[in-house]
DNA sequence: AGCACGCCGACT
DNA sequence: GTCGGCGTGCTC
C-alpha cells in the first residue's frame, strides 16, 4: 500500500472498480483544482478514454510505477454537480452496475465522446420546443384559471408547505379528477420561487395532450427530453436546464439524470407505469431513482396516478409517503358505473356477447361514442390446422404467430418476424387452416358488419406506427360524431375522449390467472384506466366488463369498491405469498443459444455464491417464454425479506461473475424486477 | 467494452 | 508458407 496522491477515476467499461491515476502534469501541487464530477482524458490499455474523477485519495493498491498520469483535464468545473454525482454513486451500488457506465448513460450522447467540445451552434430549428397543430387542436381552451376543488386545494397547499425539503407525496386521483391542474399550480409555485421543475411522463408520444396543455400555460419556459429527439436536440434541452435558461423539463425516464441549476420540484405522472423501468442495459426504475434524487436534492416529489402501484400505496400506508386523494371528477362530470357481463353459456361473436352488442347499439343511437378495450393487436392470436392441430409458431421465439389483416400476414409479436399466410397445413398438407381467438382487427371487422352506419377507429400500435398517425387517430376520435373506438392499452394512457359514454373490457379475465404475481395488479390498473375514459364530457358513463368469472374475489372487489378496495385486498394477497412490497427481489437472467448451457451456468452460480441464510434462491428455471429471437432465456430469482442481506449477496454474486470468465453467456442482473416469468 | 496476443484452418 | 477465425486476458 503506497501513500501519495492518486486520483480515482471511473471509466466507461463493464468493470466494477475505479482506476487509479496520478494527477495530470502541472497539477501535482494543485490538487484543489481537481474535483469530483470533472471529466478527464486518461490512458487505458493502448487507447485513451474519457473518465470521471470520483475522488482524490492518498493510497493505492498498486506499485507507484504502474500508475499513469491523467492526460488532460477536460473540465475546469465539475460537469455534474455533487448531488447528481451522489445519485449516480447510489445507482451504481443499488443496481450493482459499473459506475463508469452509469456516468456515460447519464450524459447526452454528444458529451460521451472524447473528441469535440460539443458546442452547438444555436440552430433556430428547435423542433424540440414546438407543438404541432394536431396537439394544439386537441387542447380545450381554458382562458380563465380553473378554481381548485377542496381536495385539490388540500393537496396543493400541503405540498407547497414542503417546498425546499424532501418529501414524497402520492397524489391518487381518479381519471378526470384534475391531477394535472394540481401539477400546474405546483409548477407555477416553484417558478414563483425561481426554482426549476422536472416532470417525468411515461412516454411523451402518448401524452401529447398533457404536454400541449403545459406548453399553453407555461409557454416557452418548458423543454422536452425524450427518445424522439435527435442527439443535438437532446443536448440543447439538457444544456438549457443545466444553465438555468429553461425552468421546466418534461421528459421520459432518462430525463431524471439531467443536472438542474436550481431544482425545486419533481413530479412523476402515472407513477405506476411500467415504461419508467428501463428494459435493457442499466435496468433502473426512473420513479425510484427520482425519489432518491429528491432526497439528495432536498426537494419534494409528487407521484401522481389514478391507479398507484401497490408498492407506493404500501409506502403511503406505512407513513413513508403522504397520500392525497382526489376522489371526484373536477367540473360537472360524474364517475361512471361499473358492471359485469357474465359470459357463461352466452353465444359470442368475435368475443362479444349479445348484451354488449346491443349496449353498443344503444349508445351509438343516442349519438355518443363507444370504446372497446382488447389488449391484443392483430386479427387473431392463433392460426392452426383443424385437421391435425398444427399451430403456426415463430421459428425464433417460443410464441405462436399472430394473424394480421391488411397486410395479410402472420407476425411474431416478440421479434416482429413476418411470414406469408399458408393455405395448406405445413404438417399434414390439408387445407383446413383457420384463425382462433380475436384481436383488435377482428373486432373492427365484426363491428363494421353490425354497425355499418358508424365508423370504427382502431387505436393500437399497428394503426399508430407512423409519424403523426397517433395524433391523427386521436383527432378523429375527439370529434363529436358517434363512432366505435377499438384499442389496446394505448387507450388507457391518459388520452381524453370527450364523447365516450360506454367503455367495455372485452376480455376481463385476461389478467386474472396470469403467471406473474403482478398480473392482477396490472390488469386492475388497465381496467380502471379504460373505465375512466367513459363519461368525461357531461353525460353519465357506463363501464362493462365481460368475464367468465363474475365471482372472482379480486375482480368483484374492483367492481364494487374500486381500485382502492382492490388494492387493499391485493396487498393482503401479496403479504400472504411473500411477494413485494413484503419482500425484495433480484433476477439473474441469461440468454444462450442452447437452453442447457444457461441452466448449467446458473446452477454453477447458485452453488458458488455462498448465500446468506435469509436469501432464498429460486431456480434456475427457463423463462416463461423461454425462446426469444433465437436465444433461450433462463433465470435465477433471489428473494429476501431483508434488503441489506439481499444486496450483500448480490455484491458477492457480481464479483463472482466478474472474476470467472463468463463470455460465452450473456447475462443481466435486474434489481426489483417488474415481472419474474 | 475494446484491444492485443495467440494458436489452428483455407488460401494468394 | 501466411491471412484471419475468435478464445483468453488485461486495462490504473
Amino acid at each position: 500500500m503506497m501513500k501519495f496522491n492518486v486520483v480515482k477515476v471511473a471509466i466507461s467499461a463493464p468493470l466494477h472498480r475505479l482506476f487509479d491515476y496520478l494527477p495530470p502534469k502541472g497539477y501535482r501541487d494543485k490538487l484543489d483544482k481537481l474535483a469530483q464530477g470533472m471529466r478527464v482524458k486518461v490512458p487505458f490499455g493502448r487507447r485513451e478514454v474519457m473518465g470521471f474523477i470520483i475522488r482524490i485519495a492518498d493510497t493505492t493498491e498498486l506499485p507507484q510505477e504502474r500508475l499513469k498520469p491523467i492526460s488532460t483535464l477536460l473540465d475546469t468545473q465539475p460537469l455534474l454537480p455533487p448531488s447528481l454525482m451522489q445519485l449516480l454513486l447510489w445507482i451504481s451500488q443499488y443496481y450493482h452496475y459499473p459506475l463508469g457506465e452509469i456516468l456515460a448513460i447519464a450524459l447526452p450522447t454528444r458529451l460521451r465522446r472524447l473528441k469535440g467540445t460539443a458546442q452547438v451552434r444555436t440552430s433556430k430549428k428547435t423542433r424540440a420546443i414546438q407543438v404541432n397543430n394536431y396537439e394544439t387542436q386537441l387542447v380545450e381552451s381554458d382562458p380563465v384559471l380553473p378554481t381548485l376543488n377542496s381536495e385539490q386545494k388540500t393537496a396543493f397547499e400541503a405540498i407547497c408547505k414542503h417546498f425546499n425539503q424532501f418529501g414524497v407525496f402520492l397524489l391518487e386521483g381518479v381519471t378526470g379528477s384534475g391531477k394535472t391542474e394540481v401539477y400546474l399550480r405546483l409548477i407555477q409555485q416553484a417558478l414563483a420561487h425561481n426554482q426549476q421543475v422536472l416532470l417525468l411522463v411515461p412516454e411523451i408520444s402518448l401524452t401529447p395532450q398533457m404536454v400541449a396543455r403545459l406548453q399553453k400555460r407555461l409557454d416557452n419556459n418548458i423543454t422536452l427530453f425524450h427518445s424522439g429527439l435527435t442527439d443535438t436536440e437532446r443536448f440543447i434541452s439538457w444544456k438549457s436546464i443545466q444553465l438555468g435558461e429553461k425552468s421546466i423539463m418534461v421528459g421520459t425516464r432518462s430525463a431524471v439524470f439531467t443536472p438542474f441549476k436550481r431544482l425545486g420540484l419533481i413530479i412523476i405522472d402515472e407513477e405506476q407505469d411500467s415504461s419508467f423501468k428501463q428494459q435493457s442495459g442499466l435496468l433502473y426504475h426512473a420513479r425510484d431513482v427520482a425519489i432518491m434524487r429528491a432526497r439528495l436534492e432536498k426537494v419534494p416529489i409528487v407521484l401522481g396516478s389514478a391507479t398507484p402501484a401497490l408498492e407506493s400505496l404500501w409506502n403511503a400506508a406505512q407513513g413513508r409517503y403522504r397520500k392525497f386523494t382526489l376522489p371526484r371528477r373536477a367540473g360537472a362530470s360524474v364517475l361512471p358505473t361499473m358492471q359485469v357481463i357474465d359470459l357463461r353459456q352466452q353465444q359470442l361473436q368475435a368475443g362479444l356477447s349479445q348484451k354488449l352488442i346491443s349496449l353498443i347499439g344503444q349508445h351509438l343511437k343516442s349519438k355518443s361514442q363507444v370504446l372497446l378495450f382488447l389488449n391484443r393487436r392483430g386479427f387473431a392470436p392463433i392460426y392452426l390446422c383443424h385437421d391435425c392441430g398444427w399451430t403456426m409458431m415463430c421459428t425464433q421465439c417460443d410464441s405462436p404467430l399472430r394473424l394480421h389483416h391488411r397486410p395479410e400476414c402472420l407476425r411474431c409479436h416478440y421479434c416482429e418476424t413476418v411470414v406469408c399466410v399458408p393455405t395448406d397445413c405445413p404438417a399434414c398438407n390439408q387445407q383446413q387452416l383457420f384463425a382462433l381467438g380475436q384481436g383488435t382487427q377482428k373486432l373492427e371487422k365484426i363491428l363494421a358488419h353490425h354497425f355499418p352506419d358508424f365508423e370504427s377507429i382502431r387505436i393500437d400500435s399497428d394503426s399508430t406506427r407512423g409519424k403523426g398517425q397517433l395524433q391523427q387517430v386521436l383527432l378523429r376520435a375527439c370529434q363529436e360524431k358517434p363512432c366505435i373506438l377499438i384499442g389496446t392499452q394505448i387507450l388507457a394512457k391518459g388520452h381524453h375522449f370527450p364523447h365516450v359514454s360506454l367503455a367495455a373490457v372485452v376480455e376481463g379475465d385476461a389478467g386474472l390467472f396470469g403467471t406473474d404475481f403482478r398480473s392482477l395488479e396490472q390488469s386492475a390498473q388497465l381496467i380502471t384506466q379504460v373505465g375512466g375514459r367513459a363519461g368525461r364530457g357531461g353525460q353519465v358513463g357506463q363501464v362493462v366488463i365481460q368475464t367468465y368469472h363474475p365471482g372472482h374475489p379480486l375482480l368483484n372487489q374492483l367492481i364494487t369498491k374500486g381500485y382502492t378496495g382492490f388494492s387493499q385486498l391485493a396487498l393482503q394477497e401479496r403479504k400472504r405469498a411473500n411477494w413485494p412490497p413484503f419482500s425484495y427481489l433480484a433476477l439473474l437472467r441469461v440468454e444462450t443459444r442452447q437452453q442447457q448451457v444457461g441452466l448449467d451456468f446458473l446452477r454453477q452460480v447458485k452453488e458458488n455464491c455462498r448465500l446468506d441464510q435469509s436469501v432464498v434462491v429460486l431456480g434456475p428455471i427457463p423463462s416463461l417464454l423461454t425462446k426469444r429471437a433465437g436465444y433461450h432465456r433462463t433465470q435465477l430469482l433471489f428473494r429476501a425479506i431483508n434488503r441489506l442481506a439481499l444486496h450483500q449477496t448480490l455484491q458477492r454474486l457480481v464479483h463472482y461473475l466478474e472474476a470467472t470468465s463468463t463470455r460465452h453467456v450473456r447475462y443481466s442482473l435486474e434489481i426489483d424486477p417488474l415481472d419474474v416469468c
